[in-house]
RNA sequence: GGACGGGUGGCCGAGCGGCUAAUGGCAACAGACUGUAAAUCUGUCGCUCCUUGCGAGCUACGGAGGUUCGAAUCCUCCCCUGUCCA
């Protein structure tokens, strides 16, 4: 490929590159000197389960390996300690060594379902953090000034608001911008939150000697809900290692807007291909062909092809799905002359709590072998009750098993 | 060190002695509709108990005490936190 052609692979689906100049004479100069360039990401130790909103970074990751270059994952042991500022003023507790190294291997396997291995280094931050001095903190502070760490837009926003920011919260920018330095990178990339930190990693660069590294910034995929971005702790994501049956159920669940977006970003569709989608194809036909993509990039196509198919019986002809959760009856619901139906919910975990599950039966929620539970007792129960709140299904043995 | 302000349910945010398990919004859950989409509408949204009732008990408004028949609301001390002054 010609520099031009590279500048247009790597410049799909990419928020942002400071500056494209500089990444042009970047790649020409690899080029010449046959050096593959250094691009780092950093990810957080503490959270290993990847989401399809990682992926983002992760595919934008692999075009540069697809260029000849070098990967560089990076797992911020000790930066995950400080976390990024959130406006909590808690440090973290530091994390075992075993439970960096098994989440270390966990995000391996999920990540090489994108990246090539041989073309990827993984490192951890603590290797050069961890052995700094307190002179060595200060003077890597010295490098930085108070007014420009609070241009930082959340450190404003919380500074104008009267929020408190504790001093550790300033010192993630600084240390993540001297990861830079360590490993001597060319390209930093993160999804545009990051967009603060990875600039003031060419200023700190510059100050060590080092050619500043150029940014690029890769949009932040919208969850389930279209709104918020995509993330575990608000429960809007599909994970990448989520069976296929759930991964390509959540696909379907997405709003006709939001699958356009999905399209563009975690497929491989040209542009040019998606607008032709949109102007021909019935909405759910073509979200019906994006939950098998993206089944099949983290599984196989079989995979995919059956997972629609689930989708479609179980979904749309409202069968009974097939693996369906079984459990035995808590002895403890049991009364005289049946079983507690709410105690029951509670107890398996189709209702938050006993009075949850009294909501529910009252608002007709609940069905057990297909007909809707209206009393809190169920009279002789057979040797098996199929129960439905919702999307959610058990199988009860009421009797107990003897093998 | 001083002056003043704030800490309420998953979040935001009212309430400032009883009618407050606590207005409202968001989120969430369930139902209707549908393409298990979105939008919309309806209901629910602290826990437990039972004789399921406009039922009973318990727990809850940063923490600990106190005043009062009664406190999220008043007082004292403490903790966290913001602004301004030094």
């Amino acid at each position: 490929m010609t520099i031009d052609e590279q500048l247009i692979y790597l410049r799909k689906g990419m928020a942002e590159i400071i500056r494209e100049e500089d990444l042009r004479e970047r790649l020409v100069a690899a080029a010449k000197e046959g050096r593959p360039l250094r691009v780092k990401a950093g990810f957080d130790p503490t959270a290993p389960d990847l989401h399809l909103g990682h992926t983002v970074l992760l595919r934008k990751m692999k075009h540069f390996q697809d260029l000849g270059h070098t990967v560089i994952f990076l797992i911020g042991d000790m930066t995950g300690m400080i976390g990024d500022p959130t406006g909590r003023n808690v440090t973290r507790p530091p994390m075992t060594r075993e439970a960096i190294e098994r989440n270390a291997e966990t995000y391996k396997e999920q990540v090489f379902k994108i990246l090539h291995p041989e073309k990827t280094e993984i490192r951890f931050n603590s290797h050069w953090l961890a052995p700094l001095q307190w002179m060595d903190v200060v003077k890597l502070c010295s490098k930085y000034t108070v007014a420009r760490i609070l241009e930082r837009d959340d450190f404003a926003q919380r500074y104008k608001q009267g929020i408190p920011i504790s001093m550790h919260e300033l010192l993630y920018p600084l240390a993540q911008a001297y990861d830079s330095v360590m490993l001597a990178c060319d390209v930093e990339m993160g999804g545009t939150d990051q967009r603060f930190n990875l600039l003031v990693g060419r200023e700190i660069q510059k100050d060590f000697g080092q050619p500043p590294q150029i940014v690029a910034t890769v949009p932040l995929l919208e969850g389930l809900d279209g709104v918020n971005k995509m993330s575990k702790s608000l429960g809007n994501y599909i994970g990448i290692t989520e069976p296929p049956e759930v991964m390509f159920r959540k696909v379907m669940q997405v709003s006709d807007e939001l699958m356009w977006r999905y399209y563009e970003l975690l497929s491989d569709a040209s542009l040019a291909e998606i607008a032709g989608m949109k102007a021909t194809m019935h909405p759910m036909d073509a979200k019906i062909a994006l939950g098998k993509r993206i089944v099949a990039d983290f599984h196989s196509a079989a995979d995919a092809g059956r997972a629609a198919e689930v989708f479609n019986r179980v979904v749309r002809q409202k069968e009974v799905p097939r693996d369906i959760p079984q459990v035995e009856l808590p002895e403890a619901v049991r009364v005289a002359n049946g079983v507690r139906v709410d105690k029951l919910l509670a107890r398996i975990g189709l209702a938050d709590s006993v009075s949850d599950a009294v909501r529910k039966i009252k608002a007709g929620a609940v069905e057990i072998g297909g007909q809707k539970v209206h009393e809190l007792v169920l009279h002789d129960p057979g040797p098996e009750l199929l129960v439905q709140v919702g999307k959610n299904w058990r199988r009860i043995k009421t009797a107990p098993q003897s093998h």
